[in-house]
DNA sequence: GTGCAGAAATTGGTTGGACCATTGGACCAC
DNA sequence: GTGGTCCAATGGTCCAACCAATTTCTGCAC
């Protein structure tokens, strides 16, 4: 590691500094996501300020899901950074409500057709391939399982989001997904929850194979409605209120 | 075997537990944005934490915009809290580029159309005669300033995203329209900014007042493809940098 | 009483040092 | 190999100060 990509820092705005440094010091080292960065300590001491200001800046980064931290292990890069990145942290008033799942879902269902299409726009043959594999892995888990295959399902669609070429697809879905899970763990009593999705996986990607991205958005919007059925069965089984 | 059977163990999450704590604060007291909640050094008394711990929280709270700090006065709620908040913290690289600023259309694309088919199926007589009121006086606005109705265009947009019946819509282009006009202001030296898209804003209109969602959905695909075409030629004007 | 300058208290920002909990590798007995 | 134990490294938490910006109070001049 070279000593000087490291400089002291100079003014207030502390944090706000070790951030700018860090920066610097991620492009100077080339840093790819997953890599690890110094330690807190070793930051601290170079940038010549407290353990605690390191912190509160890294603990901003985590907040925006640029950089991972792992107790006992060290820090990691999650994201790519640039000097003029734009952080846009937006909080929805969710609800645990069957109404605010709808919502998301509807958010969800937008961006999943756009995703699709521009997949089958751009994708390069071997995006094709990688695609492929992720479905085959999920038709397989789904088989052996009988239908337990939201892991792999949710690889399935990353990967699409990967190879639209638009990083804000997979932003923004991550950050539903985990919404979405903590009300989908439990199936909703509809005990084969996501087996109707099933068949559109395929159809999906044969579209994006076929370079068709009328076909994917159509494709995938059908998955989604599926999805959406789903879940009023279980609702109107549940008697879930519709409101909060 | 089901790796859901076996989620990772939850051991120690201080700050997690400190903000859950001040949730519950903040609903009890009724707190309404831009009032202060209580110094870090009593939260940290109260909540029998140390003071960093505090403030760790404090800064994820920051960052996610729903608080701010004035230091020698206090802590101020910025936003309204509630215990089912869902935090989407997007980050774009590279903020003035142009690839940049087409994944932020690709993401409105998406939303948009999907906004325009909702509001299709759910706007009630009322709801389309106050979209056709924003649409004529957009209109009106576009012809007596020749062009410059970015303001009442918004409007226009923004009326549909409210018949959607789906809160997020807004929220979500909303975040995205002040990024957007960060860089938006000066039209990128395309004389006619906006100009292609005009006549699509009444076929959206037209759509919705027929109940058409597929329609509806397909116009709002062509309005914002013809913005692509305006920032691109703009682009190419400018031999913007593609990349970063 | 009023107005205002300066002191004092309050509050977030920073520091340095300490200890704890987890991780992961090294090493060892079997 | 396998399974333990140990140990150094690392993030997480805590404490007790002090600094810097802000607010509030005090007391004096008028």
């Amino acid at each position: 590691m070279d000593q000087n990509s490291l400089p002291p820092i100079q003014t207030t705005a502390r944090d706000d500094a070790v951030l700018k440094a860090l920066v610097g010091f991620v492009r100077a080292e080339a840093l790819q996501p997953g890599e690890r960065l110094p330690t807190e300590r070793i930051l601290a001491e170079r940038l010549k300020v407290s353990r605690n200001t390191v912190r509160e800046a890294l603990t901003r980064w985590e907040g925006l899901g640029l950089v991972e931290r792992r107790q006992g292990s060290g820090t990691y890069l999650k994201a790519a950074v640039s000097p003029d990145m734009l952080h846009m942290p937006l909080t929805l008033a969710g609800g645990n409500d069957f109404t605010s799942l709808m919502h998301t879902l509807e958010i969800r269902r937008a961006l999943e057709a756009e995703a699709a299409a521009l997949c089958a726009e751009r994708a390069s043959p071997a995006d094709i391939a990688e695609i492929e594999r992720k479905l085959d892995i999920m038709e397989q888990a789904f088989r052996t399982r009988d239908g337990m295959s939201s892991e792999e399902d949710w690889e399935f669609h990353q990967a699409i989001y990967r190879v639209s070429g638009n990083p804000l697809f997979e932003q923004i879905i991550a950050a539903m997904h985990e919404l979405f899970h903590r009300f989908w763990e439990h199936p909703l009593g509809v005990r084969d929850f996501g087996h109707a999705s099933f068949p559109y996986h395929r159809t999906i990607y044969q579209c994006i194979a076929a370079r068709d991205p009328q076909g994917a958005r159509a494709e995938a919007l059908k998955l989604i409605a599926t999805v959406e059925d789903d879940l009023k069965r279980g609702a109107a089984k549940l008697k879930l209120p519709s409101q909060t």
